[in-house]
DNA sequence: GCCGTTTTCGGCCCGACTGTTTTCAGTCG
């Protein structure tokens, strides 16, 4: 059982528990449970033992016991004794906004409603509005809410809705009572999912700017709108939260917005260790003590202008956004070793492209006018191999026209330099889809799995290993294949693959097309341990998408990358040599 | 159910908005 199972099985216990109406606490027992057991970031090699378990901050003696049922037996009598009290199907009606287990609970009981559809068809006779304490609008609220979950699954890919985002952003710093404008939020973290965007605004006049927001023309409908905050969906069907503050309040709202939600109670913590008590809107002191009513003693509180002052307030550096998920990042803020991370600026060329020639969309030509443009001063390219069918792969002759093609078109340019490669397939064996001697002649080999997915771990984790250790493969791409939403990762054992990447010497990919950033965020502070290098990729099929090196980007942020730690940050003389290297070895 | 350099008992984040009620409960983030 891994922890995101165990995780899952925690998070139903809660909402069971809260569903039977239990003791509010306990159920946060429960759900802190299953977010550390989720979040933790050690080995928990055992997890049947009972000790190791219950040191992880949030889970007890009591829950340590069910884990270890769990990873035992592979079932809880504890939670099959609360299903057994519920129809299987309610549990679905939380994935209704507005309705949470106090309504659902109503619904059931009175209604014995336990599932979507014989919700709407009760909301449909007006049942629903009879109910005391529900009326006339929760129950067109619910209908309404019923159809929006059905055309959105409410989780989107962050390039999905970042166009919105950033219009809004513009458009409210375009308002002239608009003081201070920011995305916060899972946008501003940089995380590959989000579910809603956050916009912080300071401003002197909080009506303006919120008239302005709710009927701006990308808004679909109107959620809630209130002095301080309003809530809209947008055209995508993403839901966008906005907070007017003042001046100055907006570092703290931006702050509080901004950090996951442990990374903000860590804050807090902080906060109140110096006698202070943080929220939203300021730094304050602590009321005095309600038993002995006496004043607690705290230090003078610093002046807070902007987020750099806060985290100073609370004796940090400054945490980039990328980096506010609470893991490590105040410990390494406190001893000021938090990484210098790597910018946009910073890189200076890309691999892993395609063209017309396989199933690109654009020629060589304007795939390396592209680039310059950008500002890179060199570009691979690495169209398919033969197996890849679906894909147009090259053959070897097709390779080699490539390949002649791309050195006339380099004797042409000045100070820029397209490579040739190849993204070759590697085989179901670990075998690449091209003999030594091809592969030799290019200036690099990018090596990727798109057939036979669902190899067991270890045969899937043995056949890259294999492929990694033939010299020719520069660099291996999107690790896991997963695609966001859409596809799960294929089995694949990641620590053993940078081990074998460090070994040797392969590159791993960030793949910077939104729908893959992969290798996901979470595993690059442990590949950049072990030595190994990454390359930030935008697998573009079009000349426009080179910019999706931008999602890369934030997400190499987010895995704590700096510019030493992604070689394509090298310039032009220096990724050379570091080509050839990579052969030598 | 978890936790403890204020506590082994008594806390556990809380502010904003909505809708159904006439002062508050439920939901959300």
């Amino acid at each position: 059982m891994t922890k995101e199972e165990i995780a899952g099985v925690l998070e139903q216990i809660a909402t069971l528990l809260e569903l039977k109406g239990e003791n509010p606490f306990k159920i946060r027992a429960y759900a802190n449970a299953a977010r550390a057991i989720e979040t933790f970031g050690g080995n928990i090699s055992n997890l049947q033992d009972e000790e190791a378990l219950a040191k992880i901050p949030g889970i007890g003696k009591s829950i340590a016991d069910k884990i270890k049922e769990l990873a035992a037996t592979g079932s809880l009598k504890y939670l099959e004794e609360l299903r057994a009290e519920f129809p299987a199907a309610i549990l679905q009606l939380f994935s209704i906004s507005g309705l949470g287990a106090k309504k659902i609970k109503a619904l059931y009981d009175k209604l014995h409603i336990s599932s979507i559809e014989q919700l709407r068809e009760a909301c449909e006779t007006g049942r629903v509005a009879e109910l005391p304490g529900f009326g006339e609008t929760t129950q067109i609220k619910i209908c309404k809410a019923i159809e929006e979950r059905a055309k959105h699954s409410g989780y989107f890919q962050f390039a999905q809705i970042a166009q919105e985002a950033e219009t809004l952003k513009s458009d409210l710093a375009g308002h002239p009572d608009a003081l201070q404008v920011d995305v916060a939020g899972s946008y501003r973290r940089r995380k590959e999912i989000v579910h809603d965007v956050d916009l912080v605004v300071a401003t002197k006049k909080s009506d303006a700017i919120t008239k302005f927001f709710v009927v701006h023309p990308l808004v679909e409908s109107i959620i809630a709108q209130g002095p301080t905050k309003s809530s809209v969906r947008v055209r995508s069907g993403v839901q966008c939260d906005l907070r007017v503050v003042s001046t100055a309040e907006y570092p703290f709202a931006l702050a509080y917005f901004t950090g996951n939600k442990e990374h903000n109670i860590e804050l807090r913590s902080r906060a109140l260790q110096r006698g202070w008590t943080l929220n939203e809107y300021r730094l304050a002191p602590l009321p005095p003590n309600p038993k002995t009513k006496k004043k607690r003693p705290a230090e003078k509180i610093p002046k807070v202008r902007d987020e750099a002052d806060l985290y100073r307030a609370v004796d940090l550096d400054f945490i980039a956004p990328e980096l506010r998920e609470n893991s490590g990042e105040f410990e390494a803020a406190e001893k000021h070793s938090l990484p210098r991370l790597i910018e946009q600026e910073n890189l200076r060329g890309t691999f892993h492209c395609h063209t017309t020639a396989s199933d690109g969309h654009n020629t060589l030509e304007e795939m390396a006018e592209a680039a310059q443009a950008l500002g890179l001063e060199y570009l691979g390219i690495a169209d398919h191999s033969r197996s890849s069918i679906q894909a147009r792969g090259l053959d070897e002759a097709k390779l080699r026209a490539q390949g002649a093609a791309i050195r006339k078109l380099n004797k042409k340019f000045d100070r820029f330099r397209l490579f040739a490669g190849v993204e070759c397939d590697i085989l179901r064996d670990g075998s690449l889809d091209f003999e030594d001697k091809v592969l030799s002649e290019l200036d690099y080999v990018v090596a990727s799995i798109h057939s036979v997915f669902n190899l067991r771990e270890p045969d899937m984790t043995r056949r890259v290993i294999r492929a990694m250790e033939n010299p020719f493969v520069t660099m291996l791409a999107h690790p896991t294949g997963r695609l966001l939403l859409k596809r799960e990762p294929y089995q694949i054992d990641i620590p053993a693959i940078l081990d074998g990447a460090a070994e040797t010497g392969t590159w791993v990919e960030l793949n910077a097309a939104p729908k893959r950033l992969d290798l996901d965020w979470r595993w690059w502070p442990r590949a950049k341990e072990k030595g190994v290098k990454c390359v930030i990729d935008p697998d573009a099929h079009r000349a426009e998408r080179l910019q999706d090196l931008w999602f890369g980007i934030g997400i190499a942020r987010k895995g704590w990358l700096t510019k030493e730690d992604v070689v394509n940050c090298l310039p032009l003389g220096k990724i050379e040599q570091a080509l050839q290297a990579k052969r030598e070895r």
